[in-house]
RNA sequence: GCCCGAAUAGCUCAGCUGGUUAGAGCAUCUGACUGUUAAUCAGAGGGUCGUAGGUUCGAGUCCUACUUCGGGCGCCA
């Protein structure tokens, strides 16, 4: 490696507004790269002695009086002749944009700020004041705005400040986290995420990295992602003609993990409380508001614990994220109120207070039966709930989530345990209203002999399940879990009805852009 | 995979049973005005009406195919 000059490097220091220095390192090259912007290198060396907050800091106003500088994007710009001009900043610190308030005065007044435009990459440095204007409490009196990016063609640039729809936005994926809208979905995408971890974590959860890649094919949940180095337009053979998978990377056929439950098991079965949270891909063809070939699922596993026990977790678990959406993200849940579904915010506050409605699948088809309105699918004992139906529990007969336990043995999975009756497992959904399942899981079976019988049923292999049949033969005990399909969650959460709008660049059949 | 729908300016849309030069709002540019709040007012620029065929004296409009997007269903989280 070649020795790099200490001379070479320019040592910049940053406060980030707690007192906290930041040292940053910029390479001659980094230097080189920047050199088309004057701009830049100004504004790294003159922030030395500068306060920079971000925007969220800022408006919390605890600096008020002082010199700061903020960074961040340009949302609108408004002029005033008069000796003014008003430009709403952005960095996506929260949901609200700062004002920044420009006087005529300003040596590039007129050939700079009055040119800003939406998109513009802009470092402000000024006097952080209570507002003089209404809307805001407080604003920056610039003191001077350097350019960092131009947008080159302001008139093609995408996002503007009006309503797009949400289309427009998923073709410029790129641009988008620069609204409101996915700006707040990033947020509370990051705040559920956190809040999940430290919600399992503070109950003594131990968060397992389950392989993203798989030799199993018997994980049984859908269609898998093929993974292999095989040259497709020169496959070895077998000499029976098959494609000779031992000539692969990992010496047999691999894919990508459809649930990291089968493997987070064998983690429950000796750390108790376990849970996996992952990118999970499943290449089902499906076409729906609701599904991804990638998504992120999180999946908690306990030990010594029944069907009501999982129930239990489950909705603490959803209601502990709930409560932190609530206490963290009020701005962004205030837009999504507002602007996307009334009730998006009304309905989880409204959720952590009540208890979640549990009832049995032979209940649900009794009250199917009973329901006053045609089905496309009949109802009996036995099917599998249709859309339909869910969506008529949920939203209709019940009117917010409910779980929904016990289902018929044949139309569940084959690890889920044999309930007593000998015709229902201890399965269970949480069905959400316009969503649809969020929630899907199950106690396992953990007696070895019912659970070769139900491999044999379902006409799997059972030395496809050697280890996973071990956990069985060594120290079995009761136990559960659950999957939790994180976008869908947040899909309730913010009120957004497609799923595509909470992941940041969503893969479907067809659509792997960006 | 099945069914339905849509495609007109940078964006959101209007454009009637086919008929002269395809419109509006926002955005952009110019000007006026104002401590403004997705400001307001006036003006300007901006279009091969998704693509390829067809019907017709005449197609943004009707027909066919294709492409892309959207919605519903199935599979599921």
């Amino acid at each position: 490696m070649r020795k790099r000059s200490r001379a070479a490097e320019l040592r910049l220091r940053l406060t980030d507004g707690f007192g906290v220095f930041i040292v940053q390192s910029v390479t001659r090259s980094q230097l080189a790269y920047h050199r088309g912007f004057k701009s830049v290198q100004y504004a790294f060396t003159e922030l030395s002695t500068m306060t920079v907050l971000s925007v969220k800091q800022a408006l919390s106003g605890a600096q008020v009086g002082s010199e700061i500088t903020v960074r961040g994007w340009v949302r609108t710009r408004r002029d005033s002749k008069a000796g003014l001009s008003f430009v709403h900043l952005s960095d996506g610190s929260c949901f609200a944009p700062i004002q920044i308030v420009a006087a005529a005065s300003l040596s590039n007044y007129t050939d700079t700020v009055q040119h800003l435009t939406a998109g513009c990459a802009i470092i402000v440095e000024g006097l952080l004041l209570p507002s003089q204007g209404k809307g805001q409490s407080f604003e920056i009196q610039a003191r001077r705005i350097t350019v960092c990016g131009w947008v080159e063609n302001p008139e093609t640039y995408p996002i503007q400040p009006k309503a797009h729809s949400l289309e427009f936005l998923r073709e410029v994926a790129h641009l988008r986290p620069r609204t409101n809208l996915v700006g707040a979905v990033a947020r509370v995408r990051h705040t559920a995420m956190t809040a999940i971890h430290r919600c399992l974590s503070e109950q003594g959860f131990i968060w397992v990295n389950t392989p993203i890649i798989t030799t199993s094919d018997a994980e049984g949940a859908g269609e898998m992602f093929r993974v292999s180095t095989l040259d497709l337009a020169n496959l070895p053979h077998t000499p029976s003609g098959e494609v000779d998978f031992s000539k692969d990377f990992f010496g047999k056929e691999a894919f990508l993990t459809v649930s990291g439950q089968i493997n987070v098991e064998a983690y429950c079965l000796a750390m108790s409380k376990v849970y996996t949270f992952g990118p999970t891909f499943r290449a089902e063809n499906s076409n729906t508001t609701r599904h991804l070939a990638e998504f992120w699922m999180v999946e908690p596993e306990i030990a010594f614990a029944d069907l009501i026990d999982n129930a239990t977790l489950a909705e603490g678990f959803l209601k502990a994220i709930f409560c932190a959406i609530l206490d963290e993200r009020s701005d962004d849940m205030a837009f999504f109120a507002q602007r996307i579904e009334p009730t998006s915010l009304t309905r989880i506050q409204a959720l952590v207070k009540a208890p979640f409605e549990r009832i049995e699948y032979g209940e649900a088809i009794k009250i199917l039966k009973k329901a006053n309105r045609p089905f496309t699918f009949p109802v009996e004992w036995g099917i599998d709930l249709q859309t339909e139906h869910e969506r008529y529990l949920a939203e209709e007969h019940i009117g917010r989530p409910v779980v929904v336990m016990n289902y018929p043995e044949a139309i569940k999975a084959f690890y889920m345990r044999l309930n007593d009756d000998g015709r229902t497992v201890a399965a269970m959904d949480v069905l959400a209203p316009g969503i649809g399942e969020i929630i899907g899981g199950s106690q396992r079976e953990e007696r070895l002999d019912v659970l070769d019988r139900r491999i044999a049923q379902f006409g799997l292999n059972v030395a496809d399940y050697t280890w996973y049949r071990d956990l069985r033969r060594y120290g079995t005990v009761p136990h559960a879990g659950f999957g939790l399909g994180f976008e869908r969650l947040l899909c309730y959460i913010c009120g957004l009805t497609n799923i595509r709008d909470v992941i940041p660049y969503p893969r479907a059949p067809g659509q792997a852009s960006f």
